[in-house]
DNA sequence: GGTGTGCCTGACAACGATGTCAGGCATCAT
DNA sequence: ATGATGCCTGACATCGTTGTCAGGCACACC
């Protein structure tokens, strides 16, 4: 029969070998040549390596799906990770942090995009249930996490970063969104700004809306008549973002300091100032921090964010919930860093 | 016996309901819930309905793994990716274009990182392999990717990108490295430098040598003695590029122009040269496009990569193999592109 | 010699699904 | 009435592996 099966595929695909083959060369039964495989006491040493010889001779690998189908409590030793892209910084060193501290355990990540689409998020959840993740590790964009409460219930791991999830009680790991804004407001203030403008982002992403009142709260607490300063929200790309910085500093009374919600937000900002060589004139703190900033002119006073501790505890998170931890849902909080680079530190003209 | 198992497991984990609970909660047959969860055909709209209405109620989804062992061809709708770094700006981009290119037939990306080190590579392409991915698309690092043979020709399609494989004939998707230098000296030299340096990464990567083969031989072709040319090798970040120029900007007779071959090294070069005052006399051209390359002082001018086609195209090719293409082993290659910002056309000193 | 104690080992069912196949029931032509 | 033809449907084996369990064998002890 082998001869046949060999001879049959040997201008085709053949066949993956499996336990049965292995057994059969070795002349042992297919459950010793398991124990061999999976490291069980048991079977004597030269049993063992007359199945180690066979199964190098047939260059034979497990299959996990097929052993995680019958084994208890069913573990696939793959999760599934959901961000805003792979493709975007912040996320791709999240992503980073977390295989680092799933890889020592073996087990895999299976990454993709959301690009905010609420409808992608519920697909690529399902999408990885089919697959029968271990655990679920998202940036929830839908306006509620409520449909995965039957999964959750069920003893299904997720933890939620970046953003906290609507709708379900489960664990988060987020930024001090508020306090580092907060922060962002501090430090311009205290270099003499009064007229500081707030450049935001989506107002439907909860981490913008937290930036926004964090930055806010602080200058009311400052004495500044929120009323008086100027807010630009909604700006999601670098071009919206310098669009309505020009339009800002063409005004009459034009901020002295910016602050920007957001990487592509301080990119376009950047961009409005140096085109009206305003760029070692008027102040700038930006949320997140990114490469090279420190090579501009001036350099870039941001609000860094740690997404390489937000993935590490995250991936930390996840392991002890599928270790069996059924403690309370709880949020984490990464604080973020105040990193003084020049931009943030230019005084208003007198 | 429902009742049973419900209040049994009330207090812990509930598991997840198979095919037998929805087709006992709906009066039919196991393979006929089988039939509605696949979309077969053969099913009355009546039990359709009846069977759907059960699934949604116990909150069904049917198990891939379980699916895929008994189906033809055993497809798991996954495939793995092995990239330098799912962090690096360039790895990320491809993983981007990748996982667009997959998502339309459904297909999940394993994602991960190899840190230039041949040992992860067949530890994660065996783990990869356990979880039986319908393809594998990989940064080859290792000296020799022959270990792969055995499931190359067991029919696993295997695309390498960025890299060319040794030891085995497969796909490849490849930047055309020694043209792009090429077009960086012809750069340079139209622009009247003839003292060009070349700062290059470690000699054992493959993309590393091909960038300075082309380099040299243009300029050997424009009649640059080459021996004269400054080279310096084995860079790898940028404290290290960044130092070397240091030492080569301040030996007798420094270059006019430098050529680094490299994202981390053009940050090093950049980084040197602003230090010595020399950024706006000394001409740079990086291999790499990156984020704010125009926003410099001056702006940068890099051979670009297109990482997004390279993954397309990588994709592309996997899905074709998938199908059953059984043509001969093929070399793409993807052209760069000579993006002019304003450091590549500094022109040397009288 | 009988028996208890370990140590190895393999037969068998089961995991959750799909492929195969045969059977039941209308419908329709003869 | 009879047989043929389709359409639905479910019993059963099976995918590759692991859990369970019982059996065989060697050794030591009484």
């Amino acid at each position: 029969m082998t001869t046949m099966s060999n001879r049959y595929q040997a201008e085709g695909a053949k066949s993956r070998p499996t336990m049965r083959h292995v057994a059969a060369l070795a002349g042992v039964g297919i459950k010793t040549v398991s124990r061999v495989m999976n490291d069980e006491p048991g079977v004597s040493e030269a049993t063992r390596q007359r199945v180690l010889g066979a199964s190098q001779q047939l260059n034979y690998q497990l299959d996990m799906a097929a052993g995680s189908l019958r084994r208890a409590g069913r573990q696939t030793l793959s999760v599934g990770l959901l961000l805003p892209s792979v493709a975007n910084p912040f996320s791709s060193e999240i992503h980073r942090a977390m295989e680092d501290a799933l890889a020592a355990r073996g087990i895999a990540v299976f990454a993709a995009s959301l690009d905010d689409d609420a409808e992608r998020e519920k697909a690529l959840v399902t999408a990885f249930l089919g697959r029968r993740v271990d655990g679920l590790v998202l940036t929830p964009i839908a306006k509620s996490q409520a449909y995965v409460i039957p999964e959750h219930s069920r003893d299904l791991p997720i933890v939620f970063i970046d953003r906290e999830p609507v709708g379900i009680e489960a664990d988060a790991v987020v930024t001090d969104n508020a306090v580092g804004a907060a922060k962002a407001a501090t430090h311009l203030i205290s270099h003499g700004h009064t007229r500081i403008a707030y450049m935001g982002d989506r107002t439907d992403i909860q981490t913008a809306r937290e930036r926004r009142r964090g930055f806010t709260e602080e200058l009311g607490r400052a004495g500044i008549a929120t009323s008086t300063v100027p807010v630009r929200e909604g700006l999601h790309d670098e071009e919206s973002a310098r669009l309505a910085t020009l339009e800002l500093l063409r005004a009459e009374e034009p901020p002295t300091a910016i602050f920007s919600s957001q990487n592509l937000v301080t990119f376009g900002v950047m961009r409005a100032l140096k085109e009206l060589g305003l760029n070692k004139r008027v102040a700038l703190v930006g949320f997140d921090d990114f490469t090279l900033a420190d090579m501009m002119e001036p350099g870039v006073t941001v609000i860094a964010q740690h997404p390489d501790r937000i993935g590490k505890l995250a991936a930390e998170r996840l392991l002890a919930r599928i270790d069996g931890d059924h403690g309370a849902a709880q949020t984490y909080v990464v604080p973020s860093e105040l990193i003084t680079r020049g931009s943030g530190e230019l005084r208003p003209p007198e």
